[in-house]
DNA sequence: CTGTTAGCGCCTTCAC
DNA sequence: GTGAAGGCGCTAACAG
């Protein structure tokens, strides 16, 4: 152990100045080869490693992202969606020398609070928020204190989602529920009920879109028949169960149905697992275990976008050949996860 | 935005030079009361907040602790453990001014590299590791090393697990499958069954024999025939389902099982659900949404006793009125969950 | 109790 | 291409 070696342990051993192995280390292409292998060398056999600490103080970057563990939900079962984000976020951040800060924030208000303490002591130099909601404080106070951010999922709520000064990567659920829709079309099934949650969520709302695109386009039944297809539920597996037995009431049989997450699929299945088919969203590992269709968020093309946009926006900035429409947001597309066996549960 | 206030900034203001400022910051006690409340209106009039990695910098510690974000398996439901458990870590090691640092790695190899960059860098000072398994190179190489760390998981497969070098804080499974399997004998029941893990897991061993403890002390069956009443399955849902049908076909019906996951447990239920009360161990939302029993983990006391065996062995040293016989290793008691009411799944 | 002095390890000028 | 100062913001010694 002993303390570690530092810049001018190297120097000495390599026979050269301290900012000449600076050089090495952030500009080699300033040193001469000859020069650099011998320090290279010496960098190698001393173990030496830059502290990172000095180095953040020096350049004034922390090299840090912050990025809030949400609160636990007890009620549904998709908790994985963010543990897989952070994963992919981490490991991708890793990559680039980046590191990902946790913190937990009651509120917004804390979690406000919370940006303020990080970003005055540099803590962090950016941050990554999940689950944006309409009129979301978080954002503006953001933007209004010049802090770097990008937030996984749109500004809901705002009829101008392009708002430069507010990065974002999103999912298009739109796009997941036509795909599960139409897949169940395509099996001759034309009574498509749609499970989702109450109005007003942006997420949810987004995707029942899709839902009522393909069925418009493909079912042949008229608007008021729709109408009498779908039904709102809290995001609990129960109010699933509750929720296809009101469908049913409401508008008669059904021959499928899709939810707005696993959760309420799962719920449903409780009640009509093996009669119907029914496809969930997130692909947890719920859906996974008991064989139910998903629609799955590519988390990982999530998380590249976010690092993208993150230090495209710092200093880095999006490679020409890369060139797409807005460089400031970007809506991925999930991927629909067929499992048309029966399902392993069913009533009881 | 423009640059933070310094300490200086603060003496400045306040009239007091820098490190009566940085007294009053770090031993106020040092400090005239008069001239304290003058440096504390400075500081909140221009809010001020150290910089992070300049004090590190010079104080040579980085109040960081690194945590390995472990790989996501797509065998089981339980992913929410380390999720939970993270969440309560983060959030008390937040309250102590100690940040949560993640990293991801390939494996076990590559988390020694990593312990290495991170220790090397200074990034961190100290490590939780969790998922601690038989002859896991991790720790001895941060015992070798010299590094600062602590295990949510107990060293198994060695003989002394008090080895005073490394510190375990762990959940008694052992009771808690006993408190399982005593629950379902007080309700009368006799036969119950248990299904958990290959042996040799050291997790799993423990939780078995908290259900042979039960059944010998009250089941009144005889070994030769609770041998029949157990069986080893992988930890993934068809796999439980398989499990209970093997159980049944080579002890005869039970009337009752416990478990050694909640992913066995669900694949249980889809066999057995409603017939006979089930058992699981995690308490995961999928446990509590479809309505079985389980052994819940005392995530927030693990954490709270990770950080205080960290803590203390850093230098805090644990308080005196807190003796406890083992100051260096903590095993909780889990809890158990009843929820006795027909599961919302059975068989399909 | 307060102020002075001296770095922590690194990188960014600026000369040579 | 390489070397010599200076200082990022903070705190641990010591003086006063």
């Amino acid at each position: 152990m002993g303390s570690q070696p530092t810049v001018s342990d190297v120097a000495g051993v390599a026979g050269v100045s301290r900012q000449t192995v600076s050089n090495v280390l952030n500009a080699p292409e300033l040193v001469r080869p000859e020069t650099r292998e011998r320090v290279q060398a010496a960098i190698h056999s001393l173990g030496y490693r830059p502290h990172a600490s000095a180095r953040r103080l020096r350049t004034q970057k922390s090299s840090t992202i912050g990025i809030r563990l949400d609160p636990i939900t007890q009620d549904g079962i998709s908790g994985s969606i963010l543990d897989r984000f952070l994963h992919a976020l981490t490991e991708r951040a890793d990559r680039q020398g980046l590191r990902m800060l946790l913190f937990t924030a009651a509120g917004p208000d804390d979690e406000i609070e919370q940006f303020r303490r990080l970003s005055d002591a540099a803590d962090v130099d950016a941050f990554v928020l999940t689950s944006t909601f309409h009129g979301d404080p978080r954002t503006e106070w953001l933007i209004e204190h010049g802090q770097s951010f990008v937030t996984f999922g749109r500004p809901w709520g705002i009829d101008d989602m392009t708002d430069p000064e507010h990065l974002w990567v999103d999912v298009d659920g739109r796009s997941g529920l036509r795909d599960a829709t139409a897949h169940l079309l395509s099996q001759g099934r034309r009574r498509i009920g749609f499970i989702g949650w109450p109005a007003g969520s942006g997420t949810g709302d987004d995707r029942r879109e899709g839902w009522l695109e393909a069925m418009r386009e493909r079912s042949g039944l008229t608007d008021d028949e729709l109408r009498l297809l779908e039904v709102a539920a809290e995001d609990r597996v129960p109010f699933g169960a509750d929720a296809i037995r009101r469908l049913e009431a409401q508008g008669g049989p059904v021959d499928g149905v899709v939810c707005t997450s696993d959760s309420l699929a799962l719920g449903v299945l409780t009640v009509a697992g093996g009669r119907i088919p029914v496809v969930g969203y997130d692909d947890t590992p719920v859906a996974a275990s008991l064989g139910f269709s998903s629609v799955a968020q590519p988390l990982d093309e999530v998380a590249a976008g976010v690092l993208e946009l993150l230090t495209g926006a710092h200093g880095g900035r999006v490679r020409p050949d890369e060139e797409v429409a807005d460089p400031r947001h970007r809506l991925v597309a999930p991927r629909l996860v067929v499992r048309d066996g029966p399902p392993l549960i069913g009533p009881r």
